[in-house]
DNA sequence: GAATAATAGTTATATTTTATAGCTATTTTC
DNA sequence: GAAAATAGCTATAAAATATAACTATTATTC
C-alpha cells in the first residue's frame, strides 16, 4: 500500500535523511565536523584522482613548497600523522622522484626535505585544481560565510 | 649559539608550529576540519572514556533515543558507516544490554532498534558531559561564533 | 672528555578502522 | 509464481593508524 511513500529506510544515500529527529547530532559540532571533513576527502578524492593526489600528499608538498627543508618530524606533528606512518609515505614520494632527502650539514640526524622539479611540477598541477573543488565543496555558503567558516576554524586551531 | 632559538623541529606537539609557512594550509577548509576532527575526537575520548562512550556509540544512542525503532540501515547511512560495520558495534550493545532489536511487524525483514532502560540512562549520562564538553572544544570563540559555526556546518552538511 | 641520556629518522609489526563479497530471509515487481 | 530487489548479517580483506625497537648522531653531565 502507499507505493509513493516508502518510510522508513528511504534515503538514497546522498540526499538528507528526512523523517528521523536528528536536531541532537545537528546540535552537536563534532559529529557536523566529521560529516564535513568526510564530505571533503571525499570530493578532494574525485577531484584530484586523475593526478594521484590524496589529502595527505596533497598537504605534505604544499608544506615542503612552502618550506624547503622542513624535517619529517616537523611535517609529521603539523598534519597530525606518526612519524612511521609519514616515512612510509615518503618512501614513496621519494622513490617516485616527487621528493628528495638531504642530510642536514648542521645536524647530520636530521633530514631536510625538498620537492624535486617533477614533485613541483605536481603540486603546482594540484593548485590549478584547488580553488574550483574548495567552490564546489563549500557551494551552499555565500562568500561572506566561506570566509566566515575558515575564520573561525582557524582561531579554533591555532597553527 | 642562539641557545634559546631553536629552529627547525622545535614543536612541543600542542603548540602552534611557529617559523613554518602554513597559509597554505590555514586556506584549505578540508585540512582545517580534518584538524578540528581529530581535535573534537581527542576531546571526547578524555571527556566520555568513564563511561565507555565514543563518537561512534554517543551518535547511535542518541539516533535510536529520539526515534526508536529506526532500522540499522538508516543509521548506517545517516552516520556514514558501512552496514556491516555498524553492525558489528550494535551486536557489542546489544549483548552488552544497551539496545534491543525487534522485527518489525509490517516488515519482517528489517529490524527496529531501541533502547533498553539501561541504554537511555547511559545515553542520559552522557548527555550531560555534552555540554561542557562542547565548552571546551570551542573555547577560542565567543558564543555568538560558536552558534554561527555550528550554522554554517548544518548549512554545508543539510541533513 | 668518556659515559649517559636525548633526539631524528627509520623499520618492522600490531592494532584499529573501514570496505568488499557473499549469504539468508523476506518482500516487491512483472 | 519466477525474477529481482531489499534488509540484515557474517566473514574477510584492505587501508589507516599506533606501538616497539633499532641506528646514528648530538647534547648532557660528572
Amino acid at each position: 500500500m502507499s507505493p509513493k511513500t516508502a518510510r522508513p529506510g528511504a534515503k538514497s544515500a546522498q540526499q538528507p535523511e528526512t523523517s528521523l529527529d536528528l536536531r541532537a547530532l545537528q546540535r552537536t559540532p563534532g559529529f557536523m565536523l566529521r560529516l564535513a571533513q568526510l564530505k571533503f576527502f571525499e570530493g578532494f578524492y574525485e577531484e584530484f584522482a586523475a593526478l594521484g593526489l590524496t589529502p595527505a600528499t596533497y598537504a605534505i608538498f604544499a608544506v615542503i613548497r612552502d618550506n624547503p627543508g622542513v624535517p619529517p618530524s616537523s611535517l609529521a606533528s603539523l598534519l597530525r600523522l606518526r612519524l612511521p606512518n609519514l616515512i612510509k609515505i615518503l618512501n614513496e614520494l621519494e622513490s617516485s622522484g616527487f621528493i628528495k632527502r638531504n642530510r642536514s650539514k648542521s645536524d647530520r640526524r636530521a633530514v631536510e626535505l625538498m620537492l624535486t622539479p617533477k614533485g613541483a611540477k605536481l603540486i603546482q598541477e594540484g593548485a590549478r585544481l584547488t580553488e574550483p573543488y574548495n567552490r564546489k565543496m563549500l557551494a551552499p555558503l555565500s562568500e561572506a560565510e566561506q570566509r566566515t567558516l575558515l575564520e573561525l576554524l582557524n582561531r579554533l586551531l591555532p597553527l
